[in-house]
DNA sequence: CTGCATCCAGGCGGATACTG
DNA sequence: CAGTATCCGCCTGGATGCAG
């Protein structure tokens, strides 16, 4: 795979809120910063956004292997989040692109920063799920 | 709030995998690494941990206004993933204290870049917001 | 081609009650 | 205190069908 663009997906959950007033009030911060940009496939179209400069819906759709659902809504918040700019083209059949905003580019810097922490530990922590798995399975048997 | 501790909160879906072969097989990686250590609980108890260095159970509930449920399921996974050590003490009443290990450690720096940028950029996409909801209603109320 | 509307399964995540 | 188990609502996200 290429290094050059390396990348993550993030994703938080738009609906879950968090409990009112946590002695944390730098965490609830952090939860409605990213719930606008963090969810799963938002980061998946930046990435490709940023490696292709401009894309068409189909074209983002066969690349990301996303439903068309969760690519238009994911887009239309993307947009509306202005890291996303949409440019229609009224011929026949009907062509839309789309492109990274400033901020959209803005993005791509914190993002490949974990993806490369991501890619570097992926051995690591795979290796400490089979210790624990191990661990556990004969702590089952023993048990 | 204070700019020394910026972080940032990821989640990633864990049961929702990736359509087989999409045309970009990095973003199955991404999706797979960030699969790990990218769910929203995960990201806030690292941050919480980094900050204090030694938490419990219960001190950590408090926290992040988690519940237990949610406390408990990812501490789980934090451990399993080799980011968290978990201590037991066997007094009366239970003790258990929950630290990083060097791993966890290292998680720190990527998601304080990306916190930073939230943070940094949440005014941006707020007021992106803000045009993008007046031009939408404005355009109903024309249509 | 570019969407939107609907249906439906599955997972996240809170609330509660209970054990050691 | 530190969990586990259960119930249940909500959201994510795919599949399908339809419209412009």
């Amino acid at each position: 795979m290429k290094q050059e663009g390396t990348f993550l997906s993030l994703g938080i959950k738009k609906g879950t809120a968090m409990a009112e007033a946590p002695e944390c009030p730098d965490c609830q911060r952090i939860n409605e910063v990213l719930a606008r940009v963090g969810d799963r496939w938002s980061v998946l179209i930046v990435i490709s956004l940023s490696r292709y400069e401009t894309l068409r819906f189909n074209e983002l759709k066969r690349h990301l292997g996303i439903s068309q659902r969760m690519l238009s809504l994911t887009l239309k918040e993307l947009e509306r989040d202005g890291l996303v700019s949409r440019t229609y083209h009224a011929v026949i059949p009907p062509k839309v692109e789309y492109s990274l905003t400033e901020l959209g580019k803005s993005f791509r810097e914190p993002v490949k920063v974990l993806g490369k922490w991501a890619l570097d530990n992926l051995a690591a922590i795979d290796s400490a799920r089979a210790d624990y798995d191990i661990t556990n399975e004969l702590a089952a048997k023993a048990g």
